[in-house]
DNA sequence: GTTACAAATCGTAATGATTACTAACTAGTA
DNA sequence: TACTAGTTAGTAATCATTACGATTTGTAAC
């Protein structure tokens, strides 16, 4: 999505345009590792020396509300976000938390057809797989 | 899973066998609805009305060592335990928060899809449906 | 059965992530 | 340019969870 794209969205949802948020949007959408509100806040301070944890706060309920990102809770730490907004595999390290996407065609198949079978409509899922990465193997 | 056999995987892991712990589990293993503390803190205090939600932690925390319950945490509110062991979805509605089990062959054949393609070793997975229940719906 | 000891329990205090609040500020609009 | 509602930053409050310490209890050895 481009930042044209993004303040479009944010505008068509009622939400208004702040440079604070554009520099939260850009860094959480492009971001591979699904971070915590302190690490958003720690680098867009970069560009935002006094920027508050609670717009932090603020402004991922609204990536919620539009429906980009994802927010995951786990024992013993903070919440982290997921701006993957298509059908994926979160690989979870138990040891060092460490989290990476997996896709795959027929992970979206089956999902497919589950949610057939389910005769649902669902408005959004989560699949997590526990595992020890490579590193924590050792 | 019988009462014995509950009090022999909790000797096998080390962990001592007290009235306390006994109400907990038969409470939990058996519940259908994935509760949070205070509901089994409220539903054990029937038994024991002295017992302290330290001890509804602590029993959760060996529980989820012995891998008998998952423990489901979610943004808003107090984490939630799945005493489902098997490969199924949750279904969760996104307004009152009900959880719904739903399993199938679709999702085993999903799951072991997953791992096949991931070539991974998973030591366990999560897979949430949110949808707005027939209820909510209204 | 008694004893010894490590673990469990209970009550309370501390922690820490998240939310609430408020005054000052700013984006969007006329 | 001026107005208004929404946003920000800073701080205080909340609440689930964890830590602590004194007392009690389960279990294994005698």
């Amino acid at each position: 999505m481009t930042e044209d794209q993004l303040i479009s969205v944010m505008r068509d949802s009622g939400y208004k345009v702040t440079p604070q948020r554009l520099a939260i949007c850009n860094y959480v959408l492009s971001s591979k590792d699904h971070p915590t509100v302190e690490q958003i806040h720690s680098e867009v301070m970069n560009k935002h020396p006094a920027i508050s944890l609670n717009t932090i706060y603020q402004t991922m309920d609204m990536l919620i509300d539009m429906g980009l990102v994802q927010e995951m809770r786990f024992s013993g730490s903070s919440s982290r976000f997921d701006p993957n907004a298509s059908v994926h595999a979160n690989v979870i390290c138990q040891n060092c938390n460490k989290i990476e996407d997996f896709e795959s065609d027929s992970i979206q198949e089956l999902w497919s057809r589950i949610v057939t079978e389910m005769n649902a409509e669902p408005i959004g899922q989560r699949l997590d797989v526990y595992v020890f990465c490579d590193e924590c193997k050792k």
